[in-house]
DNA sequence: GCTATATGACTCTTGGGTAAGTTACCAGTC
DNA sequence: GACTGGTAACTTACCCAAGAGTCATATAGC
């Protein structure tokens, strides 16, 4: 009855190629750039295949799973944006100035890839277990980062109550989510634009800021 | 062949009811929770209407859409917001003492419906003209409002480069977001314990603010 | 020829949207 | 006060498109 499955022609299968390693590079690039836009739920893995110049099975023999495709693209960005604010975190700088340095961080390793700060934050991200732990280990580790760095600028100011410093660290992460948003929508700003307007934000607002230095 | 449709049993139906402006208020009601909880793209019009206790079709009896349903959140989300803040910007309060009373009205108007906020702010809704013309009434009416607050604060200060007046207003509506987004993590705090967490956390990191007020 | 790389064409589930019918209430009528 | 038609409120059971995931197959290089 129905067509059986040898008889189509298979045009032009097979080309063999590019290695695994920057087969997944290129996949991740692209595939961040999807979740980061449109929200897990709102991509398709065959948009991110045909984006990436590839066909769908072949994500899903390197990654398993859309949700494993996401946890990877997770997994890369946590790892980046993690390491770069703990390698400002023993810098040894303190209160303000702290805050200041981290975003300078962010805005280097960000500068041609600004959408990957969204990813850490995707409403629509399914709960189960694989995407949960990479998610979770990575907030965890920039959450307690940020704590660090908000009870050191709060205790400056006298105040240590805890359920203030949980409020403000959470401030803090949002307004580092704002100004990266701003930047997405406005491309021409290089990071040394965005630390220049942030630093003259900050002096005009804040107590003497170097005071703290 | 197949059982035709007339000889199923209809148990249960038509219970007849409540009247309709009732039904939409209720419908909203679980719509918008649901809504602010997984996104646009995350959220089931089955799950709803269940959530709602009734059946799928009487919403889209109601809305039309699942579309239409959320233009309907979002129309009555951004009515609500847009309406407190357009109140307090005439009370011709300015600079930050502005921002404390605006906080203050959003957490009164928010207290028992503190995810209403997220609505707004949803990446993952669709981009039709329907939504976007509703979305978008809103959004430039609370962001000209907000425009119009932080010009005056950095004013004061002595800031007015338009690209940082931008910046600094999209850092400002990223701070009622994360407040907004830890007080419904914090179930226990008032709207009145948020207004003084908030005022004491500005107060130990402003310059001294009522000297602008 | 064997293995890694790759694909077209499929299946199956999820979820938006609809058709057709059921029940309850409210006139008006005799 | 019981019959009757109209209509608003509601449901079950379905359709169908989109998208996650799989299978059998084809080519490239050693």
């Amino acid at each position: 009855m129905t067509r059986s499955r040898e008889d189509a022609p298979r045009p032009n299968a097979g080309t063999k190629g590019v290695p695994r390693a920057q087969r997944e590079e290129q996949i991740l690039d692209v595939a961040s750039l999807a979740f980061a836009a449109d929200g897990f739920a709102g991509t398709g893995v065959a948009d991110v295949a045909r984006a990436a110049g590839i066909s769908k099975p072949l994500v899903y023999s390197y990654f398993g799973s859309k949700e494993g495709l996401f946890a990877a693209c997770l997994d890369r960005a946590g790892t980046l944006l993690g390491d770069e604010i703990e390698r400002i975190a023993r810098e040894d700088v303190v209160g303000i100035e702290r805050g200041l340095r981290t975003l300078e961080g962010m805005f280097a390793v960000l500068e041609d890839r600004r959408h990957v700060w969204r990813l850490l934050h995707d409403r629509t991200a399914p709960g189960t277990a694989e995407v949960d732990s990479v998610v979770g280990a990575h907030t965890d580790r920039i959450d307690k980062l940020a704590h660090e760095g908000v009870s050191e600028l709060l205790a400056l100011a006298g105040v240590d109550d805890e359920l203030d410093v949980s409020a403000m660290t959470a401030t803090w992460l949002g307004i580092v989510d704002s100004l990266m948003d701003w930047w997405v929508d406005h491309p021409e700003q290089t990071a040394s634009d965005m630390v220049d307007r942030v630093g003259r934000l900050v002096g005009a607002l804040f107590v003497d800021v170097r005071d703290h230095a």
